[in-house]
DNA sequence: TTACTTTTTATCTAAATCGGTAAAAATGTA
DNA sequence: TACATTTTTACCGATTTAGATAAAAAGTAA
């Protein structure tokens, strides 16, 4: 052990880390995950204690493990793939 | 990908695997985690969608990380230490 | 079988999530 | 600066979690 730092704050920080390795705003995310981005908001700031259910949308549409959320030191510098496959493709969404 | 089992299904297997492995019953484990027995026979049942404070609660009281109890494919043998260290000390507990 | 323990289910109340909407604030860009 | 984008905050209503309690069901041992 070592930090006492809340579960929501880091993983709160997890997600907005990964969302912007992402290049996604808060409203894509909310279009891929079918939670509003008022609500994605509070979970990112540790302001909201989501379901796990929530978590999983989150942690499917950011393509990545729960677990990649919730841990403490999170792997910051995860898969580094080609181009090609590495993001979403998001033209269909404004 | 592979299996479409719900996580909260898994989760709650995963929570009972590794709470029987201690040895403790549900009323055991409410008192370590300050939830109440008919909720975490909930959760374990995957009939309840747990906050991630919950999930840690038990995590902790667990002593195990949020991603063995959120892991699909969750190691089932955990670490196996001498008994002296390996459980609670329960006995002020009824 | 009869006890005893453990787990499950049901009901109630309080508090929280969550989507939606709107507005405000913050951030970024020309 | 001005303008656009993004994020944050504040409501609202519907749904859900969760503790408490009690009772029913399931499991275990004698």
């Amino acid at each position: 052990m070592s930090d006492q730092e809340s579960i929501l704050v880091y993983t709160g920080r997890n997600i907005r880390v990964l969302r912007r390795q992402n290049k996604i705003n808060l409203h894509q995310l909310a279009l891929l995950t079918g939670i509003s981005a008022p609500a994605l908001s509070l979970i990112e700031n540790g302001k909201r204690d989501p379901r796990i259910s929530t978590l999983a949308k989150i942690a499917s549409a950011l393509r990545v493990q729960i677990s990649d959320l919730t841990d403490q030191q999170a792997k910051t510098k995860p898969i580094n793939l080609p181009n090609s496959i590495r993001g979403y493709d998001l033209s269909s969404l404004q």
